[in-house]
DNA sequence: AATAGTTGATATTTATAAATATCAACTTTA
DNA sequence: TAAAGTTGATATTTATAAATATCAACTATT
């Protein structure tokens, strides 16, 4: 039996540069939206980047977010900041109280640091509050669902 | 016993023009918001429109979020449309399912009709919904709020 | 060892959102 | 019934966010 590399969506493949050919901007675009927290990629050993199919999608989100409707990257930032995270990932009431990212309301928790919590042990990139976030839809949904959910327990 | 008129932060008393100038911005920058729904200015009988001191406030709000904040209108909106408002309001499952700003994520409730729901009888000028909504950390404490309030009943 | 690509930074350009100006028609109130 | 103010609409200006260009130093690949 031969070995073989299982891909998928998340696999990262693509470099910098091909990431930007394939959504038709620059590199450095690619990047501003890195420093303001709207994309994580893939850092392998070496400091290059590495982008997967779901990273060039969360890329197009973005782009249509700022372009088509006018959220600016400032915008986007704040609307992830709304995601309840400590829900999406069964954050303690302890654990809240230490956590920077629940108190703050202006960048999305994955920009922070948060050594001290459940998500030390997680990698943002793979976590479902990084990955539900691509869209206001989603984000409205998961608000929702919450409520839901809770309503159903009573 | 002679009559009094009761006044507080909410009383209509500013004409468009002496908001304009507490504010120091124009009379349009002013109807600009309106019209994007991010003010409900008090309508009397006739068509002019007076501002209270809470509203006066909350333009104020708006214009440190366009401003010093960097979020454009658009972004406001969207993050208008995320308030839970149906939690807020104590909505029923039913009147949600009728509600177009329930499944809306672009604008917030207010700027819809909703005379089938328990809204009808509100006055959006008058609701927490509404009145809670001119900052971002209001808006993310009402999130935690609510998943709070949960919590404690389990 | 040479080439192609990446990084991070600064400086510049471009696109457009936000705000203003101007208008004629209409309302209010003094 | 005048004067002052408001409405709604369009055209224009201004401020700046978003994107690009350019750079030298570094990294990976052949």
């Amino acid at each position: 039996m031969r070995s073989e590399i299982i891909q998928n969506q998340d696999t990262p493949l693509y470099s910098i540069s091909t990431a930007a050919k394939m959504l038709g901007i620059s590199v450095h675009t690619v990047r501003m939206y890195e420093r303001a927290g709207l994309i994580l990629p893939f850092q392998k050993e070496s400091s290059h980047r590495l982008y997967s199919q779901s990273d060039i999608e969360r890329l197009n989100c973005i782009r249509r977010a700022i372009n088509e409707d006018k959220i600016g990257i400032a915008g986007i930032q704040r609307i992830h900041a709304l995601i309840p995270c400590w829900e999406i990932v069964s954050c303690s009431q302890k654990d809240r109280e230490q956590c920077e990212a629940y108190r703050n309301h202006t960048k999305a928790c994955w920009t922070f640091d948060h050594p001290k919590n459940t998500c030390k042990t997680r990698e943002c990139r793979t976590c479902p509050v990084y990955k539900e976030s691509i869209d206001c839809t989603k984000i409205k949904n998961r608000i929702i669902g919450i409520t839901e959910k809770y309503e159903s327990t009573i």
